[in-house]
Order: C-alpha cells, then sequence, then structure tokens
DNA sequence: ACGAATCGTAAGCAATGACTTACGGTAAGT
DNA sequence: ACTTACCGTAAGTCATTGCTTACGATTCGT
C-alpha cells in the first residue's frame, strides 16, 4: 500500500500548506519557507517526509533543490478515495432500500 | 475547511481498518472491534474521531449502535484531491514545456 | 581562493495522540 | 425485578512527532 504514506504526510497542517504553495509550480526551499510560521528546517523535515510519500518530486538546480508536486502520487490517494467512495455509496442505497422495506411492514402490522 | 479533519481521521491506520470493516454496510461497535488488535473502548474512541469529521453516521438501533461510512464526508476529501490533481497536472505540464524550450536552446548553442 | 548563500541532518524538547483499565448508563432477556 | 449485553467516557501511561538550535556540506558570486 503506498497510498498511506501520502495521506499520512497530507494529515499535517503545515504540510497542507507546503503543498498549497506548490500548486502553482516548483519552488526553492527558501522560498517555500518564506512567510511560515516554522523554522527552515522544519520545513525541509516536511518536505523529506513528502517526498518519500512520494508526493514531491526533487530536481537539484545549481546550488537550489526544486521541489515539486508528482501527480502520481496524489493520484493513489484519488483511487483509494474513489474505491471508498462507491462502496460507501452502494452501502447507502442498500441501507436506504432495506429502511424501504421495513417501512412498508409497519404500514401493513 | 471540513475536509482537514477528515484526512486527519483517515490518517490513522487502525480507523481505516474500520472504514474498510464498514464498507459492507453499517455494523454496531462489537462487530467493528470483533478480530482486531485493540480494545472496544479504543474502536468506540475511533468511532468518535471518524464521526466528528463527518466520515461516519450513527444510527441507534435499541441496545446498539450502528456505524455505516458518510458518503458525504468521503465527498468532500474526493472534491479537495481532485483540486489538487487538477493543479499538479497543469504544473507539471508546464514544467515539461519550460523543460522543452531549456532543450531547445542548449541546442542552440 | 574566499566569503556568502542554499540546504540537509543531528540532537534535544515539548506536545499531541493512541491505548488500556475501570466505571456508569441504557436496553434486552428471563 | 434482576441479570446480562452493549456501549460511551474518564483517567493515566507511553510512544510518536513536529519544532528549534546547531552544525556540516555543496554551490554561487567576486
Amino acid at each position: 500500500m503506498d497510498y498511506e504514506d501520502a495521506i499520512t504526510a497530507l494529515a499535517d497542517p503545515t504540510r497542507r500548506i507546503i503543498i498549497d504553495r506548490l500548486r502553482g509550480g516548483s519552488l526553492p526551499v527558501a522560498a517555500i519557507a518564506k512567510g511560515m510560521d516554522v523554522s527552515r528546517p522544519a520545513v525541509s523535515q516536511h518536505l523529506r517526509v513528502l517526498s518519500d510519500a512520494g508526493l514531491l518530486t526533487v530536481t537539484p538546480k545549481g546550488n537550489r533543490r526544486l521541489y515539486a508536486i508528482a501527480p502520481d502520487g496524489v493520484d493513489g490517494l484519488r483511487r483509494y478515495l474513489d474505491t471508498l467512495w462507491d462502496d460507501a455509496l452502494a452501502a447507502f442505497a442498500r441501507a436506504a432500500a432495506e429502511q424501504a422495506k421495513e417501512n412498508a411492514n409497519e404500514r401493513s402490522d
């Protein structure tokens, strides 16, 4: 299972902020950390977690390191949630049908 | 933001197991806890977290309480990931185009 | 070649959270 | 009515983890 690391990584608010900052495209670490309420090393640690989870790609560019969102990592989570969504809807429909049948029995009592 | 509670709730492995057990339909607490490697009160606490996050619905049924996956809660997370997916793909496409342009400049040097 | 900039890592600390045991409260069975 | 079953909550403990400061390594600029 790979989506598990992804969902664990995205559970942290600071990491979601980092992800949001990368929505527009790749950024170096200093640019990501700028204006955030945690130190730059903290951001580095979060970037490590996000990379290990497959949510970010790193491309060394001379002095700096550019981080970007990895579409594949996001897709893993999307697929997990899609199956969950399908099962939830199916179970919901069955429960609704069951409830309707019970109501019909009540009326016939 | 509501999806934040949902993703935090799903970050825990035990809670994901609980969710998986509810994929087939609603279950009482004892049935969920049966065979799991944590105590029943622990399951109760997890069910509380999942409910507060909007991922589960509770319907008291006489002596027992039936828990079921709430499609709406799952949908909130799906929408968040969809926007993330869209932005990631767009950024990826821009980066690819940029890279192609750089390569063209290199060949012309 | 030397100083400045960019970044990752190590060590230590404080806070969050997941678990257990113990308990109380409500509904079902006899 | 009394016992049993089902379930949530409280209190306390222990591991996890997110943060800071300090440091070392690599690259850019002059």
